[in-house]
RNA sequence: GGGGGCGUAGCUCAGUCGGUAGAGCAGCGGCCUUUUAAGCCGGUGGUCGCAGGUUCGAGCCCUGCCGCCCUCACCA
């Protein structure tokens, strides 16, 4: 437990102790954020302030010294000066960088005009037992970035910095539905049945009713359910599950945005998604929607690009048809693409992929989805064969999925009991009747969208991978006898009533 | 799961041909009242990811394993 703990920093917080000061007191002067004695520092020079956070590094003249304290919203320097602190000057080594420290102090500038606080008293607020990361380079060991959160967001501001920009897109997105009269609403993560996407579940059981459950997949077919009850416009964001692999852009659980609105069609939403874009440029970057992604230039200002999902497939297969499953075997031949076992609409959706999927540079709405890989979006009137759904595309990367939904209970029981017939481990093994039920009451037209907020956030942070968007990545546990592993299997604690 | 890369002090990194384990920062002692990657002097600090093997001798070569990153596959 203690491994890794610097001795000399314990023997400091020992000494502390049997000089009869807390190394961890209950309260401190919390004073006011250094935010706001930045802007006009010049005016409050003079005045005895208090401020709290975490000490940089030390530099030591002798009866002087200084040092950066850090809080939420900016550093400042204090000077720690041996005549005006004669009751701290004695013990002031044990107190160091990376402590907790609450400062009070004049405020005034050094000769080189840094804005300092020369400190009239010091509180230690809580010792750190472990040194930060080196002061230059920061903590740039990826895995224990990830591992150890708590360090890369102190060492390293622009961590701090990305996760505060997702929490106000996260707010943005927000703010956008509300304006149009959606109500945020939250339905299962426990569900039942899976559904609302092809993905593998997690699964988990409930004790007490004996009950194989699924952490969901979507929360799609919850949510159109609140349509046929009349609530007509509704948003979720939230954790979604999907028991698949890792990568650059995939975290086994990941958050969701999900909206429908009656008497929309996905031509509304595409004008939806264009105004959440106009309205994220103008909140989150000040309206420009130029970013950098992948060393590759991108603008996010709407307008958007659109192309047929045929067409595009055309372009780049010649001469296949989509919809011709000898047709597009030999290209998925061709292509060297796993063919055994795969069904004729997969594969063929395969071939999309393998083909245009890269090309997307986008923004662009990819729109009219054949039905077979569209099991909720509704038919196109004049085509059959053919959905009324668009997905968009950034850097090649799928980033949303909207459609005119599919309210017509007979059409859906039907594709629903075709899943089951070609079952696999994405779909679930029954139909969802209490679903098709609801449908049967009858569900106005509506407009659904599935928006990605990791990959969002990725894009408009610049983040080249998602584990720097999500504050806790999963990653693999280390063996017990490491330092950083969790303790060993013991006793887990009493399960405690919330209060 | 396949392919490639990486793992050395608390942190950031060197380590040549296989020949005594190194630097900077942090921490420790000393000097210094205006530095801001402070400076100077002196010391401290190592399960070289783990386990085997080859060798007189392994951080280095070989095998297996663990972890992370990139990439492909799958997905949003």
């Amino acid at each position: 437990m203690t491994d890794g703990i610097a001795p000399d920093r314990l023997a400091k917080l020992q000494t502390l102790r049997s000089e009869g000061q807390d190394p961890f007191p209950p309260r401190v002067p919390r004073g006011q954020p250094i935010g706001d004695l930045l802007p006009d520092f010049d005016q409050r020079i003079g005045q005895t302030v208090t401020v709290a956070g975490r000490l940089g590094v030390v530099r030591d003249f002798g009866k002087l010294r200084f040092a950066h304290v850090t809080d939420r919203t900016g550093a400042l320097q204090v000077g720690f000066q041996r005549d005006r602190l004669p009751e701290f000057w004695p013990g002031r080594k044990l107190v160091e960088g990376n402590d907790l420290v609450s400062i009070t102090g004049e405020l005034g500038t050094t000769q080189k005009g840094e804005p300092t606080i020369w400190a009239t008293s010091v509180v230690l607020a809580a010792k750190a037992l472990r040194p930060a990361p080196e002061k230059w380079h920061g903590l740039t060991d990826t895995e224990q970035r990830y591992r150890a959160r708590y360090v890369d967001l102190f060492a390293n501001p622009e961590v701090r910095q990305s996760f505060a920009t997702r929490s106000q897109i996260v707010r943005e997105v927000r703010a956008y539905f509300d304006s149009l009269g959606y109500l945020e609403v939250e339905t299962p993560i426990l569900q039942p049945l899976f559904g609302g996407a092809a993905a593998r579940p997690f699964t988990t059981h409930h004790n007490t009713l004996d009950m194989q459950l699924f952490l969901r997949i979507a929360p799609e077919l919850y949510l159109k359910r609140l349509i046929v009850g009349g609530m007509e416009r509704v948003y979720e964001i939230g954790r979604v599950f999907r028991n698949e692999g890792i990568s650059t852009r995939h975290n086994p659980e990941f958050t969701m945005l999900e909206s429908y609105e009656a008497w929309a069609d996905y031509r509304d939403v595409m004008a939806r998604v264009e105004g959440l874009f106009a309205h994220l440029v103008d909140k989150v970057r000040g309206g420009d929607g130029k970013v950098t992604f992948r060393d590759k230039d991108y603008d996010l200002s709407p307008p958007f690009q659109k192309a047929k999902y045929l067409d595009l497939f055309v372009e780049k297969n010649p001469g296949v048809d989509w919809f011709d499953h000898a047709s597009v075997l030999t290209r998925a031949r061709e292509l060297h693409l796993k063919t055994d076992g795969i069904e004729a609409a997969k594969l063929a959706n395969d071939v999309f992929e393998a083909t245009v999927e890269d090309t997307l540079q986008g923004p662009i709405f990819v729109y009219d989805y054949p039905v077979a890989i569209s099991p909720l979006a509704k038919r196109l009137p004049e085509d059959p064969r053919v959905t009324e759904r668009f997905e968009l595309f950034v850097a090649g990367m799928e980033l949303g999925n909207a459609f005119s939904e599919l309210n017509d209970p007979i059409d859906q029981e039907q594709r629903f009991a075709e899943q089951v017939t070609h079952k696999d481990d994405e779909t679930p093994g029954e139909v969802d009747v209490d679903y098709v039920t609801a449908l049967e009451y009858g569900m106005p037209p509506a407009g659904g969208l599935g928006i990605g907020i990791d990959r969002l956030c990725m894009l408009l942070t610049g983040s080249t991978s998602i584990r720097d968007v999500v504050l806790f990545p999963l990653l693999r546990r280390l063996p017990a006898n490491d330092p950083n592993a969790p303790p060993a299997a013991e006793e887990p604690p009493a399960p405690t009533e919330p209060s």
